[in-house]
DNA sequence: GCTGGCACTCGCATGGGTGGAGTGCCAGGC
DNA sequence: GCCTGGCACTCCACCCATGCGAGTGCCAGC
């Protein structure tokens, strides 16, 4: 177990180097926070902490900065979640609450979180499988085609273009719609299978096959996870990375172009509160120099999806979070009154 | 007026820094394309060239680049477009063949113009503007609340909360959506306000109130320009643009985030073929030192949107070109066939 | 267990020297 | 008049040697 002093010369080294973005030495240290020691003590003590794996030289004979590993312990037992000020709070608020549509709120959302972090941010819409049905519409095209707009408690709407096997009429979609509507109106999608089950014993049998295509369709819209969709922004943030810039910059940029592992990583996330993944902790190997926080946001008291920002390791941990965990927050009253 | 010579020497300067991002020098020239003179002659020529303002040198005893109105020449005059091959062709539209509804569509074609060009792919949303109407849906959510969602010919979905002056019954609501489909379905967007002017008159006066409130929602949607929406992918590709990075690339990215910026930029295009805006051509300044290669695409004959990369001026013109092109073709198939 | 001192290491910036690629110009040839 | 080979010149890019300074590890003393 490291001493009370050892911790306080790591979170001393971890916010020095976020701030300078350079190795920091021994006497660097002692004249910046005043640990009551000596630089001879904080160099044993540094000693120990690179024993331990905290800290590591870039080379002999220059300062120390910060491992994976020693972010994780300064994040977990070091540093807090740094609140947002009063001001803050008030333009996060504002910015929102101008939102038009869930595109925008999304749109803004990223917008926000990326000024705020001066990171990359990352918003996932909300989730299709967690949320609600609000409504279902189904317009006829043409005689066998039919079109089916589903919208979601979140104001997400999606639509599907169906193919029937037999024309249908007119009556026969307005009873559809209707019996459809009183079913799964207001019911989460996990359940909707079961409640349209026996919908086509309903109908006369030349209008089962339709019937069962259209509801087929509607729940292949309501699993299809992969139609999980990312708002990305703030890329920009990621030229103030460092000075060794291609090889630090493109695999970062290739993850996240890649949707699939963004949301993978966005959904590995359980914990309630903020997460924060550092480093070689993220399974993609583009990411292993770079650290993710997030949260999931919601409507109501549940999570319909997640946020975050995608950034250095060496980033300013206490701010990010709260900057995070504000966002998310506001976001989710947003959706909560639209 | 240049000799036909002195425009094949800047044809093959263009072609080899394209080639190797290197100053060309007059021995490499002779030695690379058989231009039938010996290097002497050619240093004059490009001595010629430099007069008028084709080529330049990043310094002295080095060789020559070409200039924004060397690459302005060579795309105009000496170049043509590169077709796609058969395989490629059948790639494309393979690989677009597979979307299953128009978010897809843009999705696709992002990733496609990004890897075929290995530059930075933009693609705008079919725009609402030059559209026409399919349908348009009105949901009763709460005595005074409707959301109104309207559906294009390129299977583009708004929707839009109204909130009502007035309790609204279904019996109006079914009303308004009759006779707002019957006049307005299958109508270009720029003849809807003079097509639903007088409707309010044919309601009740009580609900007059909420049917204005309704439609001019319904324009405002219509009209809303800055609603137009792009996709961008293959931002990793610009970490191949030079050794000089972070001064390069972050204009771009910045540029890139902003959405205005690049749908004038795409607006501005008013080629009905392949446009090519080189360097300082481009408004805006961060991509002072890139070139936009676009090209308008559309369901039928006309176009609706547009699509392009964006990549350093250093570009292989014909292939890109040739690959905007292809793209927007094979698109505008997929949009006609949906 | 803390401190001051000291020798040592090593990266980095500085500066001069060198090689090579490329140019401009000129005189001669076709 | 245009092309060519030759020649002197320029200037960047690279390399190496040097010196400096920051930082370390260790040790003896308090």
């Amino acid at each position: 177990m490291l001493s009370e002093r050892r911790l306080q010369v790591l979170r001393a080294i971890v916010q020095d180097y976020v701030g300078t973005e350079e190795p920091v030495g021994s006497k660097a240290l002692t004249e910046r926070h005043n640990l009551g020691v000596s630089p001879a003590t904080v160099r044993n003590d540094m000693a120990a902490l690179e024993d331990e794996g905290y800290i590591a030289q870039p080379h002999t004979s220059a300062g120390r900065i910060p491992t994976d590993k020693g972010y994780r312990l300064f994040v977990d037992k070091l540093a807090g979640v740094k609140p947002m000020t009063a001001p803050e709070r008030r333009a996060i608020q504002n910015f929102l609450e101008g939102a038009v549509d869930l595109d925008d709120v999304v749109a803004r959302t990223v917008r926000l979180l990326a000024q705020l972090t001066r990171q990359v941010a990352v918003v996932q819409y909300p989730s299709l499988t967690r949320s609600t049905v609000r409504h279902v519409e189904l317009l006829s095209l043409a005689p066998a085609r039919v079109m089916l707009v589903l919208i979601t408690d979140t104001g997400r709407v999606e639509q599907r273009m169906v193919d029937c096997p037999a024309p249908f009429g007119e009556a026969s979609l307005a009873d559809l719609r209707a019996r459809l509507n009183s079913r799964v109106a207001g019911r989460r999608f996990t359940d909707v299978p079961k409640l349209v089950e026996d919908l086509p014993d309903a109908f006369e049998p030349e209008d089962r096959g339709t019937v069962s295509t259209v509801l087929s369709t509607l729940l292949e819209t309501l699993v299809e996870e992969n139609e999980e969709r990312l708002m990305i922004g703030g890329t920009a943030n990621l030229t103030r990375f460092g000075h060794d810039f291609p090889l630090t910059i493109r695999p970062v940029l290739e993850a996240l172009e890649e949707q699939v592992v963004l949301l993978k990583l966005l959904g590995e996330a359980k914990d309630p509160g903020v997460t924060v993944r550092i480093g070689h902790e993220n399974a993609h190997e583009g990411l292993n120099s770079t650290s993710v926080v997030s949260v999931g946001y919601g409507s109501g008291g549940e999570a319909v999806a997640k946020l975050g920002v995608v950034g250095p390791t060496r980033m300013d941990y206490p701010g990010t979070m709260g900057a995070v965990r504000a966002v998310a927050r506001y976001v989710g009253q947003i959706l909560a009154e639209s």
